[in-house]
DNA sequence: TGAATAGTGTCTTTGAGACAATATGCC
DNA sequence: GGCATATTGTCTCAAAGACACTATTCA
């Protein structure tokens, strides 16, 4: 064994192939494959994505209803193949833009961050697929419809997302920890918001994600006082929620990290 | 397109085969390849393990010598290729006891970290492989040889590692990344010390990594004020590092999270 | 005794949390 | 006016940073 990627390499069909290690188990030519029987083990690969985004006052996760077994008519991540000449990242962009029917220039922006790697070897019932999770962030947009396939994905609140198929479930806890983790020291909340925001919707993001209220005049300073985090909006361009005073429009500043972090009440996330 | 994983499989050669999301470009059968025309792109899939630890003060790094061409005799990452049966966390794992000469025991209470899953269709020259980098930390042990391969597993130091082969480079900064940013919120450093260790040894651990001198009346206050980092071993067991009072020794606390935080000084990350 | 490391105490500054008070809009 | 939201200000407490000082060991 030692370093993987070690040993040579034959062209095969068109198709690389690479020499698996010698390991102790060298039995070979199991049912006459066409592969060299000392190829590598070949897997799928496929993205995951979750895609949030805070509409009326809660986390939401975009699905799609599976139309075919296992999980038939189950929930489940937005997804799909990486395909051999993508990277992962690639194809979590593409599969983005399609699901969610946005303009590949509206995608292209948009801050895409990849999770992990889920490989449990029974996570799919049909084969073995290696999936890179990824998460994004969305602004309340109107609905996700838009182009081709994307009619039947879908906002679901967080909380009523039943059991998802294959082990979506713990992909989305997952995320939504990293989320949670990471509006502590990063500007990352601004993702969720739209190019002009008030500290207001910036706040809900913030309380929506965690799930604990927070003081306004107290997170106001804070965000005001981080520099680079947002800036005002020139003019006296103002917004109103419904009625009371309107609020000061800011969009995200330049920085990305948060110093010093804001820290979730309470010291200890709450499950 | 809509989901992955979406349409029926048929088993081929023993071998499963899921179809393709019906993209764009239907075009089949190649090239006569023995896979369904529809089957997923097969990908190889490896691990690659940054395994870090501090001898001397310093930030060291467990590299192989690659044998074979690509990147013959250039310094490399321990991995290896997933295997049918096993998920890559238990890819990583094994490899990471044949590649340390390690007793599987040692291996076993380690802490292993996935740090993220590298997909450029380029990173091997030879074929489509994609590798999920973990990171693990040990504390400083007498050397890394012991079974098999690991002969030629050796300790470089961080800022000695010429160019790594393949995109190990990019796998260690960021290896090196995710560690600096742990330590801060996490009780992770204790990671690299032996079972029992004095406060100066763990003061160590964080300047080694953040490169940054720290207080230490401030830094000894932080720790001990932080329920469940350490705890105090008991006796009047002391160790000397040398000359000088010898210190109190301690063992890694329950916790594994730190609230609030021991942030870097200076507020930005050095590079 | 002096060098080296361990450990204690204290002062200052910064920032978070709590919360009162004021401003501005809509009905 | 009355309600709702935005914004400013103040007071207090906890934690971080700086740093002086004491303690214990070895050469």
């Amino acid at each position: 064994m030692t370093t993987h990627q070690r040993q040579g390499v034959r062209e095969a069909d068109g198709r690389a192939a690479a020499a698996r290690d010698d390991e102790e188990d060298d039995q070979e030519g199991q049912d006459g494959q066409p592969y060299d029987p000392r190829a590598f083990p070949p897997f799928a690969v496929t993205v995951d994505l979750a895609v949030l985004t805070v509409r009326d006052s809660r986390l939401q996760v975009l699905l799609v209803r599976r139309g075919e077994s296992p999980y038939r008519g189950a929930w489940a991540l937005p997804g799909g193949f990486v395909r051999p000449e993508e990277s992962a990242g690639s194809a979590a962009r593409r599969e983005l833009a399609e699901e969610t029917g946005l303009g590949h220039d509206t995608v292209h922006g948009l801050h895409l961050e990849q999770l992990r790697t889920y490989s449990d070897p029974g996570r799919d019932p049909r084969m073995r697929v290696v999936s890179v999770a990824y998460t994004a962030l969305l602004p309340d947009l109107p609905e996700p419809r838009g182009g081709g396939d994307a009619a039947h994905a879908q906002w679901v609140p967080r909380d009523r997302t039943g059991p998802l198929a294959f082990d979506h479930d713990r992909i989305l806890a997952d995320a939504h920890d990293r989320i949670r983790a990471k509006l502590e020291y990063t500007c990352l909340a601004t993702g969720f918001c739209p190019p002009e925001f008030t500290l207001g919707e910036l706040q809900q993001v913030y309380e929506t994600v965690w799930g604990v209220p927070l003081d306004r005049p107290n997170f106001r300073r804070k965000v005001l006082a981080t520099p680079g985090f947002v800036e005002a909006v020139e003019g006296p361009p103002r917004r109103t929620g419904g009625r009371g005073k309107p609020a000061a429009l800011y969009r995200a500043g330049p920085a990305s990290a948060l110093h010093p972090p804001l820290l979730r009440p309470e010291g200890r996330p709450q499950p």
